[in-house]
DNA sequence: AGGTTAGTGACAGCCGCTGACAGTTGACAA
DNA sequence: TTGTCAACTGTCAGCGGCTGTCACTAACCT
């Protein structure tokens, strides 16, 4: 059951949110000012300090749920499963229950435009990597445990983890320029380029 | 032959760099004001920005030399070497020869310092971040010419690189938190890592 | 109903960064 | 050498992100 308090609170963050986004996506994250963000909400920004570390971090909050799913879609999945596999399944999950996990925030329309906004803005592309990088070294740790190899002397957790990231990033950076940008082809293009990896990687492309 | 005028400008950017460099490292990336480095220098702060783009830019100018020339080390590879074999060529020599890439304008061991300070600022890694996957871009426009494949159509060039910068940064990471900090210690490690990646994603690790 | 606590607004202030303008110093030709 | 022009610098004023402080209001809990 939740109190007042806790409703109201609720309400004041996911309002912030959703008026930052629209202003981010519609007119720019650098030419979005904070007081902008809480005038629209009708709150002092002092206030949105109180809700949220700062600027990028507002803009990012949807994407740090989404990564968390996909961290607990990892630890989810059964253990005879191959860690490349394992990491493939989960993300694809991810993107199938994506309504779920985001819509109860903010519309995923609104969740897929802010993705195009980070994309193409320095300051945010910069920080969502950096939070890549905290994630990735999370998912290292629970591959780790799953197989039961020490992450700190055995370097193929984050190995895995970090070409998977790698690959990630391509298959994002090239959906946010694309033409369809829909729920499926981000799923049909990631699975591609995974499928692709290992013929990047050996061979002589020359061949082709 | 250099100019009084061009020898001045060089004189101060170069002061400022190793004032900042040297305060970053010692007591910290975000303790350390742009004013503090300015007075360091006997300048003003308005002068400071007139030679670096901001903070970041003077924290991260010297990773940007190494970087570029990275890059130019693989665009001088022969043509017949496989694409990871070229970038793990132009990797190594770069670190050999870091001390002429480097030395003219800090001392090495200064550059050595700001890369823990990098890794352990969440800013200023960010940052790092961001401009290598810049980096990337521009390695596989590079490695798609090479091979003479198209980077628009073909995502091997960028996966190629992609998997070959998630490897550099584990290391680089392994390397920042290692106790032998050497110039030695990041060659082998990357060279062992870059030959284990291929067991890492194939491949059962509870079997070893 | 009344005391306690959580949440808010208003204010002051630091820091990174930028635009505008005036002053100074080196470059180059008369 | 001197005068002119361009480059470089300092000063000042100001914006935006962010934080500390403190008084005030609203919800919570007997």
């Amino acid at each position: 059951m939740e109190t007042l308090r806790e409703r109201k609170k609720r309400r004041t963050r996911e309002s912030l949110l959703r008026a930052a986004l629209e202003l981010f996506t519609s007119q720019g994250y650098e030419r979005t000012t904070v007081d902008e963000i809480a005038e629209a909400v009708d709150v002092s920004q002092r206030t949105f300090f109180r809700y949220f570390a700062g600027k990028e971090d507002v803009a990012l909050a949807v994407q740090k749920m989404t990564e968390a799913a996909f961290v607990a879609a990892v630890r989810a999945r059964p253990a005879h499963e191959a860690p490349m596999q394992a990491l493939r399944q989960a993300f694809l999950e991810g993107w199938d229950t994506i309504r779920e996990t985001v819509e109860s925030v903010v519309p995923v329309e609104l969740y897929l435009r802010m993705y195009r906004t980070i994309e193409s803005t320095p300051a945010l592309l910069a920080a969502h990597l950096r939070r890549s990088a905290a994630t990735e070294e999370t998912i290292a740790r629970v591959l780790a445990e799953r197989e039961g190899v020490d992450v700190d002397t055995d370097p193929r957790p984050r190995l895995a983890v970090a070409v998977f990231g790698g690959v990630i990033r391509v298959s994002e950076r090239r959906w946010c320029t694309s033409e369809d940008f829909g729920l499926e082809s981000i799923r049909t293009l990631t699975a591609e380029y995974l499928d692709q990896v290992g013929s990047a990687l050996t061979g002589n492309w020359r061949t082709g």
